[in-house]
Formats: C-alpha cells, structure tokens, sequence
RNA sequence: GCCCGGGUGGCGGAAUGGUAUACGCGGAGGACUUAAAAUCCUCUGCCGCAGGGCUUGUGGGUCCGAGUCCCACCCCGGGCACCA
C-alpha cells in the first residue's frame, strides 16, 4: 500500500486540472451562470498569509460546492496592486513600485496556486495595468459627466507620514487606516465624488439584498442618518440669521444659548458687532492649529468663548440668549451650528455648567408631577413639555413637529456620511484623467486618449508639499487642451485605491475577449445580464464601510448613467471573520504573520484548507494555532488508507445494512446544509462522523458509500478527493459528480432511543420502535427498575411526551 | 457613551426549549516494536469507593424541562464616537 504523500497527488491534479482548464466556463453559453467572487487580495510583499488562505479558501469551497450543484461556477482572481500600502512598501526598500508589484504578483500567483482554487485565471486583473486603469479613468470621466465628481477647496484630512489626503472612510479615530499616523487638517483643493447623493439609497436598498446583517448595521452606522428640524435663530439688532440642526426641536424652549463651530461662515460677518473679537479670533486660530485627534479627545473639558455683544432671538419665547463659538461644535455637520439645551443634552450641560449658562429643563419624565428633579445628568428620555408655554403637557414626539411648525424650521434629514475625497498626492495609482486649461477650464480628458498613462519615473517618493509626485514630471503635466489646443497642464494626482477596487468585478468580464469589450457595447451589456449582479460575494468585514459602500455607490452611479440594468452589485455577501495570531490581527509591524508555505509543505494543501475550516465558524473566524492540524491529517490518512479493501468489491451482494443508510442520508443533508450556512467546521465534523462509522464496517459495505464520503469531501479537500475516485475506478472526475440528494424518509430510524426523566432529571434511555405511542412509552418506562426507583411513593401528576425523543415523568 | 459579536472541559469548539460537552487536539493506559515514531484499541467535564451529586460568566425569573427565552449585572473582542 502506498502511503499518502500529498505533494506528489495534489501536483499531479494540478497539472491535469490546469490542462483541462478543470475552472473552465463558458461566460457566453454558460446555462447556470453563478459569479463567487472573493475579494481579491493586495499583493504584499510578505506574500499570502494564512488569514488570506482562511477567506480564499472559505470562498472556493463555496464555488465547487454550487459547481457540483451543477451551476457554471466563475470564480475570478486578481490582485488590487496600486495604491499607498504597495507604495509605501516599495519606497521603504528603495525599489520602483512597478518592480516590487510585479515581483510580489508572482509570489502570490504561486502561492495562490498552491491552493487548488477554482480559480479563472484567465480572467485575471491587475489594478495598475493600463488596461485595467483605462476604465478607473473612464469610470471617473463618468462621473464627471455626471455632475458627481467635483473640485473643491474644503478641510480635508491630511496624512504627514503618506503625504496625502485621505477620504473620511479612511480616517480610523483620529489616524491614518494606512500607517496610523495622527492625521491633521488641511485646507486643500480636491476632487470628490458625490456619494452624498446616493446616502437615502445607500440606506434603503440595504432592506433588499441579502448579506450579513453585521455588515448591513455598519453601513447604516456609517451613512448615520438623523432626523430633526433646521430652525432660524435671528441675531439681534442685526439682519444675520443662525441656521441650527436639532433633533430635538420640542426642547426649544429650553435652549439658553447658540454655539457656532469656530470655522463657522457667519462669523466675519459678525465682527463689527463682537466686541472682544480679538479673544474670539484667538480661539478661531487655536482651535484650527487641533488636530482632528485633539479635537474630538472625549475626555477634554469643553472649551469656548463668547461672541460679547451678540445676542440671538429664541423664536419659541423671543428671549435673548447669548451666543458662542467652541469647537465641541464641528462645522461639517448639519449647519455648523447648534443651540444649546443643556437640560437635555450632555454636551451642552457639561458646557453650562462650565461657564455658568442657564439650564432650562423642558422635557418631564414624571409628568404631570410638577416637581422635576435638579439634573446631574442632562434628560434624554422621553416626557412631556413643561415650562413650554402653551405646548407645556404635550408628549414630546409630538411637540417635535409642533414646534417646528410653531416657529416656522422645516424638517431635515442629515446625514453623517461625506462625499468621497479621492484624490491622492501620491504616485502609485491611476492620473487622474482631467486637463487645466487656461482658456476652457476644467477639460475633461477625451475617452479616446484614455489611458493617460503613469509616466515610469525615478523620483517617485511623495514630496509632502501638497502635489502630487507627478507634478515635478514636465513631461507628464505640460499637455494641449483638448478643447482648443492650447498649452495646458495636467492634474497631477492619482485618484483612491478604493476607485480602483470599486469595480473590479466589472474588470473580470471586461477580460473577456481581451479588453476588446466595453461598457455601453451590446456584447459587454449580454455578459453583464447573464453574470451580474454577482450572486455570491465573500470578504472581510472590515470593509463594511470603505469597499463596501463604495462599490455599491458605484453600481448605483452606473446604473443612473445607463450602462448597467441592475442597483447592487451583490445579491449577497457573506463576511468571513478575522484570523488572528495570539489574539491579534496579523500584521508585519507585529511581527505575527503566519506564512502558509510550511504547512502546505508539510501537509499538503487539502489538510491546510480543511484545518483552516475546523477551527471554527467560518463567519466568526478564529486565534491560529497549528496545534490541531495533524487531527485533520490523521484524519485524510485514515480515508486514505481504507481505499484498498474496497476497490475489491466489484459485485456487492451485501444487503444495505439501513442503520448506515441512514446515518448516510444524515450526513449528506447535515453537509449540504452546512455548506449553504458557510458552517464549514461542523460540515467536516459531521464527515468525520460518518467514516468513522463506514470505517467499522469496511468488509461489509457497498461501493456507495465511499463515494458519497469523496463527493462531499471533494469541495474541502479538492485533491485527494479527485485521487482516491480515480482509484475507485469511478467515472470522471468527482468534482463534475452531481450534489447527492437526501431522501427525509431514509434518514428516519426504525428504532430510537427515548429519554426516560423524572421531575426533568435523565433517569434511563431506552431504546424503542420510533413511532411508539405516548401510552406505550409511558407503560414501557414505569417498567423500568430506574424509574420506579424515583416515583416510588409519590403520585404521578403530569407525564410529558416529546415523541421521538423524551417522556417526562413529573411526581 | 452608543452599536454589534461573544463568555460552554486542559485547548479549538458542538448543541430546532428536550441525554450539555458532538468532532478534533491534548492527556492516561494498553497492543504492535529490540526501541522509538507512526498506527490501532480503551478511558478522559468536576466531586465521590459507590448509590449519586454538581457543572455552560454572575444573580434572579418563566417552564414539566433553560447553554438556548425574559430581567439585572460582570468580563472579553470588534466597530463608531462632541454627528447636536
């Protein structure tokens, strides 16, 4: 008997696959299209890990298990290669980004390989290819088009260590989601897309696909929408009004001042009138020289000061209330400004107290007892109005609306969501397809010029003054309008690696055909019919609110323009969970990433796909530790070994022995469930159970039920699963072997066993014909030695009877 | 502070309100071997010689019966956060 040397079959599958291009499918003809797409990975130059080997694997066992249920599975990869994290990379060990890329593309193709993924890598994309970034121009062209990508000059987020600004997205509590630097603010011209546009979609189209609801609260966290009211607050003496945004407008007689963000537009206006400007213009410059860390450190005391002089109208009560400026107010929510109800805000009352500013309490939990508490704590529960004047004993919700009404502010919804700043001052990454001419303007650049091309330069480390490396390049920005031919200059920046990642699943079938298709041809809009949306999509949740919701702007963008016919890119989306080493997500900076190579060396790549899956649930993921693996190893050894004695069975006389039947019929339907669930780890525990059964009988058993046991195996461990059915002299390939059904009726036992308690406590388990009847049971368990024992003496009040499992016995 | 997860043997983890600890790791004993590794067999939640009792973060509750449902609390992981 040979013994299992996982190496030599799992190459030698590999190879037939591959000539057999085992992936195949026919994107044309395809009867049973069903696109799983896994996130495609940034090729780093550690290579894959095993967190990477967790989710791809995860992903695939999906794709051939919906392969074997006959669909034409297309399972595409590529790598998402521009951007500042491969940058970053390059410039630390002095090589050119396009060098170190294609050098770390290699070593993942081979890793990747080494998977036995379904992998189409005839469809593979690369994100800093011409070809690839031609479209993430054009898609930007669009958009412009569109009226939904805009230049403007607004704070911005800046990161000192990149060099570059970054979207809101991509600012993790103060820090740079790259590299964790704090970040500061800066006053910079950028491009931006419109997503705001999209927020009220964003949120509703969630109610219609079907992913992990985790996901789907984080991106309703993320585009946090509000409802409340803008009301007008006049200055006194003075034509100048004050905006607020409040979602409590029933408190607004309870409003003892205003509070503008320092930034906020109206206070120039306001300076003739202030008479301690000189105090007021001090704070404005400190507050903006905070960075957005110390500006929004919880654990600060509030500080601001008074606009002296000023005074604004409450329009419930025509009182005066002073107004001031402090930065626990931000300029870019709502309208940049807010009044102050210290009563029932804890922000506002932390602030009066601190200053000595009225507290008005206007909301009454315990009404209509008059006497309300003196607040420690500001009241945010629900009450009626009190010192309200004529609305004084409404309900709250109410009074909302009704004082809106009353003081004539109109409804608002806001929402924290921002446009999506895309432009990066950096080098690695698509130009950014826009011409500066004197003469005409902004020009677009001409699709027929597209790609403008990332010029091979040697200084492309970026430059911290603000451009873009690009910039020092004459022969890159010195262009001709494409308007009037004239002399103009390119923008210098590249857009967001998240633009890049927005649409690549649209880069897969653009592959098709060489690039030779496009968006808006009839041949491209028959594939995107028949492959879009993508049916199955698996990733990580930490892109919950960056890709994620990008991806899904994208789509809606598309289809508002006309070149798709469909409004989410994903019917459905599953997050995998995180694989951490020693508590901790991996990280080079750690120093606790866990490279697959070993093990896929040691092991083989069946055993590592299956130990990653046995862990734990698939959506929680789970702490690596090697320990376990050889279980999974003995395991495939022992499945290995049993081959020989039944290739012996040509003729099987044997009469199937039911209770195996069943525990057969069991095992396919627990499986195929599991698979559909993504709960890989009891999918194998339950393959386990059932060799562990067949394995006792191994003299005695039909064929069958070995090729049950490598059909469902097949999905996890592609390889020896392929190996042992050839050896079975089974026809085909197993993994072009139909998803066995389950017959319900075969997975019922003639005989059970029914758990005998007393007072809810197990007593006996005795075994009985599963259909028997409550009298029966209860006749057969008063028999019983084991019970009687326990009701002896006492009267039977109750007995309770689940049939097929317990009779209860209550005494 | 708010929003999600989660807390079960020595460890990873199983359990439509119905035998808690499946499956695997580890451990103990045994077989094979000159020996070891590998493999195979048996045992393995805790207390107790045993009958039996106890056990799913803590404390209450509902129920014939609770890891599972309800209430309160503690701890761990993740996300968001002066968003008015």
């Amino acid at each position: 008997m040979q013994k299992y040397n996982p190496q030599k079959i799992e190459a030698k599958w590999k190879r037939i696959w591959k000539k057999a291009k085992q992936w195949k499918v026919d994107l044309k003809r395809a009867k049973k299209p069903y696109y799983n797409l896994m996130m495609f990975p940034y090729p780093s130059a550690e290579g894959l890990h095993v967190g990477n080997v967790y989710a791809f694997t995860g992903s695939d066992i999906y794709g051939r298990f919906r392969r074997m249920q006959q669909n034409d599975v297309f399972e595409p990869m590529g790598f998402d290669s521009f951007g500042i994290h491969s940058e970053n990379y390059a410039i630390k060990v002095g090589v050119h980004p396009k060098i170190q890329t294609n050098k770390n593309i290699q070593n993942f193709r081979k890793q990747l390989k080494a998977l036995g993924a379904l992998f189409a890598w005839d469809h593979e994309v690369i994100t800093s290819e011409p070809e690839y970034y031609k479209w993430t121009q054009w898609l930007f062209l669009q958009l412009y088009k569109a009226g939904l990508a805009y230049r403007a000059k607004a704070p911005v987020d800046w990161c000192p260590s990149c060099k570059t600004v970054l979207a809101d997205e991509q600012v993790i509590q103060g820090r740079c989601e790259r590299c964790d630097s704090e970040v500061v603010q800066k006053e910079l011209e950028q491009w931006f897309f419109r997503i705001t546009k999209y927020a009220e979609k964003l949120l509703k189209n969630l109610e219609t696909i079907d992913w992990s609801e985790r996901t789907k609260i984080a991106q309703r966290n993320w585009i946090g929408r509000s409802e409340g009211a803008q009301i007008e607050f006049k200055i006194q003496s003075s034509k100048l009004k004050i905006e607020v945004f409040t979602t409590r407008p029933d408190t607004l007689f309870g409003a003892t001042y205003l509070v503008l963000s320092p930034e906020h537009s109206q206070i120039p206006n306001l300076k003739s009138q202030i008479t301690n400007w000189n105090e007021v213009e001090n704070y404005i410059a400190q507050a903006k020289k905070k960075s957005e860390l110390e500006r929004t450190e919880l654990t600060k005391e509030k500080t601001g000061v008074e606009l002296k002089g000023i005074k604004a109208i409450n329009p419930a009560n025509n009182e005066e209330i002073p107004v001031w400026i402090a930065d626990y107010v931000l300029a870019s929510y709502g309208t940049g400004a807010i009044m102050a109800v210290p009563a029932h805000d804890q922000r506002d009352l932390e602030f009066a107290t601190k200053y000595n500013l009225p507290i008005k309490q206007v909301v009454c939990g315990n009404y209509p007892e008059p006497v309300c508490p003196i607040l420690a704590e500001a009241y945010l529960g629900p009450g009626h109005l009190v010192g309200s004047d004529k609305f004084d004993g409404m309900e709250f919700e109410k009074a909302k609306w009704e004082i809106t009404k009353f003081v004539g502010g109109k409804k608002t919804i806001n929402y924290h969501l921002r446009d999506w700043l895309i432009s990066r001052q950096r080098y690695w990454g698509p130009p950014i397809p826009i011409i500066y001419c004197d003469k005409c303007g902004t020009v677009p650049v001409p699709e027929k010029d597209l790609p403008v091309l990332l010029p091979n330069v040697k200084e492309f480390r970026p430059t911290g003054t603000g451009k873009s490396p690009l910039a020092s390049v004459p022969s890159f920005v010195n262009t001709k309008c494409p308007q009037c031919k004239g002399p103009a200059e390119r923008e210098t920046d590249v857009s967001d690696t998240f633009l890049d990642s927005s649409w690549y699943f649209f880069g897969y079938l653009l592959k098709f055909g060489n690039w030779k298709l496009g968006f808006g041809n009839s041949a491209f809009s028959q594939l995107l019919k028949k492959w879009c949306p993508v049916d199955m999509y698996i990733g990580g949740q930490e892109h919950a609110v960056l890709h994620l919701l990008y991806t899904r702007f994208i789509t809606m963008a598309l289809k508002d323009m006309g070149f798709i016919d469909f409004k989410e890119p994903f019917k459905k989306f599953r997050a995998h969970g995180l694989l951490t080493k020693d508590g901790a997500k991996m990280s080079k900076s750690k120093g606790n990433v866990v490279n697959p190579d070993e093990y896929f060396a040691k092991y083989g790549a069946d055993t590592v796909r299956m130990y990653l899956m046995f862990l734990g649930p698939f959506s929680e993921g789970g702490d690596w530790s090697d320990k376990g693996i050889v279980g999974i190893y003995r395991f495939l050894n022992r499945i290995w070994n049993f081959q020989f004695p039944i290739s012996n069975f040509q003729s099987n006389s044997n009469v199937p022995n039911s209770k195996l039947e069943s525990l057969r019929h069991k095992t396919i339907k627990k499986v195929t469930e599991d698979l559909e669930n993504l709960r890989y780890n009891t999918a194998i525990a339950a393959l386990m159970e059932y060799f562990n059964e067949i394995s006792n009988f191994q003299f005695i058993i039909s064929k069958q039920y070995i090729e049950t046991l490598l059909v469902l195996l097949a999905p996890f461990a592609p390889h020896i699963a392929e190996e042992l059915w050839s050896q079975l002299r089974a026809k085909g390939s197993v993994h072009n072997q139909p998803w066995p059904s389950y017959s319900p009726k075969l997975i019922k036992e003639e005989k059970i066993r029914l758990v005998l308690q007393v007072n809810g406590r197990v007593r006996d388990v005795i075994e009985v014909p599963a259909q028997i009847s409550e009298g029966e049971a209860k006749e057969l368990a008063l028999r019983q030695k084991s019970i009687q024992k326990w009701i002896e003496g006492k009267q039977i009040q109750r007995v309770i009877f689940i049939p097929q499992k317990l009779l209860n016995i209550v005494a």
